[in-house]
Formats: structure tokens, sequence, C-alpha cells
RNA sequence: GUGGAUGUAGCUCAGUGGUAGAGUCCCGGAUUGUGGCUCCGGUGGUCGUGGGUUCGAUCCCCAUCAUCCACCCCA
């Protein structure tokens, strides 16, 4: 620890630890999400975090911004390319296709986990940031797309986001038509070469769609002019469009259909969908998908339709953190605090422990450790947020009972001998049951 | 990647060209076996980091790192 070598360490910019007071709002969510997907027959994939680069590059588009710019890139020992995962969908096909998961079959999987993309950090745009995935994969019609968007509408409901959420919907119509449609936007914009601002001209080979997203006011007119996506789509598509906007109406879901949602990875084709919230500044986007009919083909496998979402943990979670919507008894804590008054008790308060945690396997009990005078111990269990303390001392092993002090509500201690301690939390704790 | 703001105790923040303070947290005491309220005391800082100007820099200048905001992009 000499000063010369003192320059501290700290985590990677972008990258952060997720510390004990978050973890709670973390696993609330992580749990709803896992019961959901059980609950629609979805079944969870893992792949790697770390796939050759070409994966990407050939996935995601070679002209984005994500593999122009924002990829964690670099040689393996071997020279082999490498890149840490972006996101998620390509690793999914690429795992989908290596075991024959898409062979003659149906499937509808869903993933979790980090990605990663060297972008200027913000609050809710982070270097290693977290999605919940889903992937179907041998689905044309529109109803997989609607269930799907239905999936993510119930788990807003059951947070309780519903009401801080708008869904948006477009079609960008099958690849042929849509590249007819690139072609011709690109003539227009480049007949209107002096409205253009420098981020359009740059967008122009990049991606054209989205100079019609554009806010600078200057080009509005130009914008409102440009060629509709909506009167280029394929027949085909429009009814796909059409159909998926009437399941959505069945099932009660609001929408607004945004003519200039273009999704930024190529892969996308017909269906796009995107839940935003007003509630997180610039970084809006809670969830995003659509359809990719043509990725798996174009990773080498047959012809397959395929649709899919992700949502950013990072951002969900902060919006629950934002609007309060983590109920309290989800934040953590411990039912019963354990006390023994002094260091003689601290043998037989491990032993009342063990015996406590196996009478009541769902009771969560933490046991003072660390010595510390009487008074600090009673802070602690205070400070535990339990409902009830047990005190064990002098007194109490003399006569093998335990006292129960209740920490929350006005209400005499009692003396319970040990023998029927458990029985008398079982029916203290209405959420603490006995096996 | 572009433009801007901010970095002082674990946390939230004052402050001054003469090597730092409050609240909170933590520890102890008032109260020998009873936490939360109150009062008293204590621990805790290379003032983000590295240079420069100066007799002297936490303060002024430059660079750098980090966070935040907007753009870009996206989950």
């Amino acid at each position: 620890m000499s000063k010369s070598a003192a320059k501290k360490i700290q985590a990677i910019r972008g990258m952060n630890d997720l510390l004990p007071s978050d973890s709670p709002r973390w696993q609330f969510f992580e749990g709803k999400v896992r019961q959901l997907m059980h609950r629609y027959g979805f079944d969870e994939i893992r792949t790697p975090i770390v796939e050759q680069t070409a994966l990407f590059a050939r996935s995601i588009g070679e002209v984005t911004d994500i593999v122009e710019k924002e990829m964690y890139t670099f040689d393996d020992r071997n020279g082999d390319s490498l890149t840490l995962r972006p996101e998620g969908t390509a690793s999914c096909v690429r795992a989908a296709m290596e075991h024959g998961l898409l062979h003659n079959q149906t499937q509808r999987l869903w993933y979790q986990g980090p990605m990663f993309r060297h972008e200027r950090p913000q609050k809710g745009r982070y270097r290693q940031f977290h999605q919940v995935g889903v992937e179907t994969y041998g689905f044309d019609g529109p109803d997989i797309d609607a269930e799907v968007i239905l999936l993510s509408a119930r788990l807003w409901q059951e947070l309780g986001l519903m009401e801080h959420v708008t869904l948006e919907l477009n079609s960008l119509g099958s690849a042929e038509a849509r590249a007819a449609y690139r072609d011709k936007l690109v003539a227009y914009f480049e007949q209107h070469q002096d409205v253009l601002d420098e981020d359009s001209k740059r967008r122009l080979t990049s991606n054209p769609l989205r100079i019609l997203d554009s806010k600078n006011p200057d080009m509005a007119e130009m914008l409102n002019a440009a060629p509709q996506l909506m009167d280029h789509l394929d027949d085909e598509s429009r009814a796909h469009f059409e159909q998926l906007k009437a399941m959505l109406d069945a099932a009660g879901i609001p929408y607004v259909v945004n003519p200039r949602l273009v999704r930024g990875l190529d892969y996308y084709c017909r269906t796009v969908f995107e839940w935003t919230t007003t509630a997180l500044g610039s970084q809006g986007t809670v969830c995003a998908g659509g359809r990719y009919d043509g990725l798996v083909e174009q990773l080498g496998g047959k012809p397959t339709p395929a649709v899919g979402f992700a949502m950013g943990i990072e951002r969900l979670v902060l919006l629950l953190e934002t609007l309060n919507l983590v109920p309290a008894d989800a934040m953590g804590g411990c039912d019963v605090y354990l006390v023994p008054m002094d260091d003689s008790a601290t043998v037989a308060a491990l032993m009342l422990a063990e015996q406590l945690r196996s009478a009541l396997p769902s009771l969560r009990l933490q046991l003072h450790c660390g010595g510390g005078s009487f008074k600090s111990r009673m802070k602690k269990a205070d400070k535990s947020a339990a409902p009830v303390a047990i005190l064990l001392g002098e007194d109490e092993l003399a006569n093998q009972t335990a006292t129960l002090k209740f920490l929350r509500d006005d209400r005499e201690q009692q003396q319970v001998a040990q023998a029927a301690l458990a029985e008398t939390l079982h029916e203290l704790l209405p959420n603490v049951s006995s096996h």
C-alpha cells in the first residue's frame, strides 16, 4: 500500500455494481418475469456472453452504429475476433440453429443477461446493461405478434406500470418492400440535399428511414412531403398489420401507430413496436422488438419467421423505483432477530436459531453476531426491520425459555418456553408456515 | 462521438488563497437485562487524480478520470 502504487482501481466506466440496497428491486422484477414466462409457456435459453464477431456483424448490420462503433471487440489468444454481445437476438438464433431447435418445429424462448455497448453513459444507458428478451420461431401469422405484445402488456399490468407506458406500433413491410421504399426515400432526400442537416446526410447511407424521425424543425416541411412507408407496404404485410391491430383491439390493448417508428437493427421487417415512457428523460424506450423473418436464413438456416422483443432491466427497475412501485414486503428484511443478551448466551442462541430454522423453513431469522453491548444489540435488532426480537439471557437459559419482544407495535413482551417457540412464531407471523 | 454542468466525511451538502465544517450514519455514555425519542462524547477527509501559477492551492489555470443533462444512438 505504498503511496506510489495508490492508483485507485475502480469499476469500468458505464459498468455498475448492483448493491444490496438495489437487489431486492431487481429480484422483484426478475421474479415477475420468470413467473410470467412460465405462465405463457416460454422456455429459458442461456447463451455465452461472447461470440464470434462475425455473428453480430452479419445479423445486426454492418453499417449500424452498434457494429460500427459500439462493440467490445478483441482478439482471442489464437487470433479469432470475439465480441461481447451487444444484444441477445443474434446469439439466440445462432444457438437455436446450432442445436436443431428450428428443425421442423416452433420455439418460444426467453433469456436474460448482460449486454455490452460502448456508448457514452447516461442515466438509463450503460455500457454493461441487462436485458430480458423473448424470441419466437416458426410462426408467420400475426397471432404470435399479438401474443408477445400481450405478454409484455401483462407484465406492465402486474408491475403497476400500465398507465405509465405507451405502445407504439408500425410495420416496415417485407424486406423487399422495405428495400424498395428505402431506395425511393433516398432518391427523395437526395433531391433535397440543401435542406438536410449534417446528421441526416450521414444517415442517408447508414439509416435513411431514421431521418424521418428527425427533431430538426427546419426539415419538418420536407419530411412531411416525403414518401410514406405506409403507402409502400406490400399487400401481405398490410394484411398482417391490419390483423395484428384487430387482435390488439380485441384484447383491449391501446396503441398508437407511429409511421416514423424504425428500429435501428437491420434485421427487422413487418411488425415493429416500442413501449415508451416519459418518466425517464431521454431514455424513454423500455421495451422494443418486432419481426425478423429473414435473419435465420441470413445466418445460414432455412427461412424461418421470427418475432421477439427485448427490454432494459435497468430502465424498468429505475421506473419502478421512481414510481415507488416495489411493495415494501419485497424490499428484504427478516421476520425475527435473535439476540443473545451477552456472550455467555452465544452458543445457546446459535443452537436455538438452527432449531427454529429447521422447524420453520419459511422463517427469515437473523442471528445477532459480533458481540457488543446489549444496547447496541437491541439497536441492530431495530435496524433489521424485523417485527419480532427473541432475547436470550441468563434467566431464559436457566429456565429454558426465550423472551419475545415486539419491535413494531405496542404490545407486552412475553416469555415462551423454547419448546413452544416455533409454534408461537408460526401463529404470530402470517407469512411463516410450519412444515 | 459532440456540447454543457458537477466532483469536499460511508451518504446528503456548506465553506475559504493561510493544510476543513454541518446534518446523517457508525461507536460509546446518560439508562448494570430492553431498540425507536432526547441529550453528551467519540471514530471517520491524501477536499476525484496529475501537473502548473503562488511564499502558500480544497479554492485560480491546464489536463485527466468519473457522474449527470442534452444531442447522437438505443434497451
